[in-house]
DNA sequence: GAGTGGTCTAGACCACGGT
DNA sequence: CCGTGGTCTAGACCACTCC
């Protein structure tokens, strides 16, 4: 018996016929049930192996076309956003919060379109900034459906960030961001301590619960001390 | 027997009980059999369904301790960074490559660390633009490890830009990506016809193949036309 | 139509990690 | 120790899609 053919085994194995040129590029690989034969295994296994595999994007599979490999064409990374005050404590820092502006307003356009609203529902502006130590980190301009989340009309939000109290709050099933570069504004620059023109790393996010869309927010970092890092391990033995 | 719970479904079920508060955050929810039985199906496909709720961030398990939720602590996002030809053509513009540089130097210390060289062994230097009609689009700068791709000494990269070519010839296993914003040096800025100190989107990746590293390259963009984007979507029916 | 992946099931054994 | 998740199996049926 010698120990079952786990699906890890079989990724190795998979990956490791296509780096050694077995099957190159837009090759069509066998099908699961002669694989499972091949290896000695159920055809659920290699099916799960394939699955992830297809996952990170190294193959795609198709019904009746079958699996194919396409290694590298798809270059996708997990990132992850980091928690404010996870990452700054992180790092070994003093983590400090405050809040600067505070308003419920009427949604006028741009504000209106990202937030999906019909007509000028109100919405909760925010503008707070995140220190690490005594440096400014991030400056966060936020804008909350108060259709979505009426509790936030009455949170002060001066003991706690938006961000921390809605993670608490509000569940959420879908995020999206965009991350861009930008040259400081005025505005950006003075709530910072930068320079005005000074590099600023933006990622904006918009998430929502279901079809409603709850919050988007501006995040904008010191471009010079920010990064975002993804690493995909294939986890492979050594060979 | 009105067609078997798909995976779909409990995924569902459990974002939605979720959702509704009646599992709030770091609550243990059911064991797995007792999932089964609740919702009339096959323990292997709870499995499942939890697996790729633990994959995406919204539970946590641990063997014996149970599954937690943890809902919305861990953003992390899915991001595609695009092979540059293929997105500038996709945006309707003719796509053009430039080799600006090609030299055969020995690895001194910023790239012999990212590549992770022992002694000062050869490397490809090169350097390339990307335009989208007749605007650059992005500059690459690019270290290649020749003792892991022999084959670029021989190749002049004046057709075909290394990452493509790379794409062709060599597999990869792993990829890191660091992303960051800059203002742009003057080199950056001649090259790209922008002002210096314009902001630049960064993108650094490194790729192995297996425990060796093949190429470290350094993607300039520019800042205002410059975005990536992520969209984790949980495909949760309308309710 | 027929072949391939997509999924579910029922049962089994294993491995980790709290107690 | 022993409960929970982690995985494998063998078999079955289904759904998509290419021919």
């Amino acid at each position: 018996m010698s120990g079952s053919v786990t699906y890890m085994d079989i990724k190795t194995e998979i990956v490791g016929r296509i780096r050694r040129g077995d099957w190159p590029l837009d090759t069509i690989i066998p099908g699961e049930v002669e694989l499972a034969a091949q290896l000695g295994c159920a055809r659920a296994t290699v099916n799960r192996a394939l699955r992830e595999l297809a996952d990170e994007g190294v193959v795609e599979r198709r019904r009746k076309a079958g699996t194919r490999v396409v290694a590298g064409q798809n270059r996708s990374a997990r990132i992850d956003i980091p928690v404010i005050r996870t990452q700054i404590e992180a790092a070994g820092a003093h983590y400090r919060y405050e809040l600067r502006k505070r308003k419920i307003v009427a949604a006028r356009d741009p504000i209106r379109a990202r937030l999906d609203l019909q007509s000028d529902q109100e919405v909760l502006s925010l503008e707070c900034l995140h220190f690490a130590g005594d440096a400014p980190y991030q400056l966060e301009v936020r804008w909350i459906n108060l259709a979505a989340v009426p509790a936030a009309r009455d949170e002060p939000f001066e003991q706690i960030g938006p961000n921390e109290w809605l993670l608490r709050e509000k569940p959420l099933t879908d995020a999206e961001h965009v991350m861009s570069a930008g040259n400081a504004t005025k505005h950006q620059a003075s709530a910072l301590h930068i320079e005005e023109r000074d590099a600023v790393f933006i990622v904006e996010r918009r998430t929502w619960l279901g079809a409603e869309t709850i919050t988007w927010v501006r995040l904008v970092h010191v471009g010079a001390t920010f990064q975002l890092r993804s690493r995909n391990l294939q986890q492979l033995e050594t060979d």
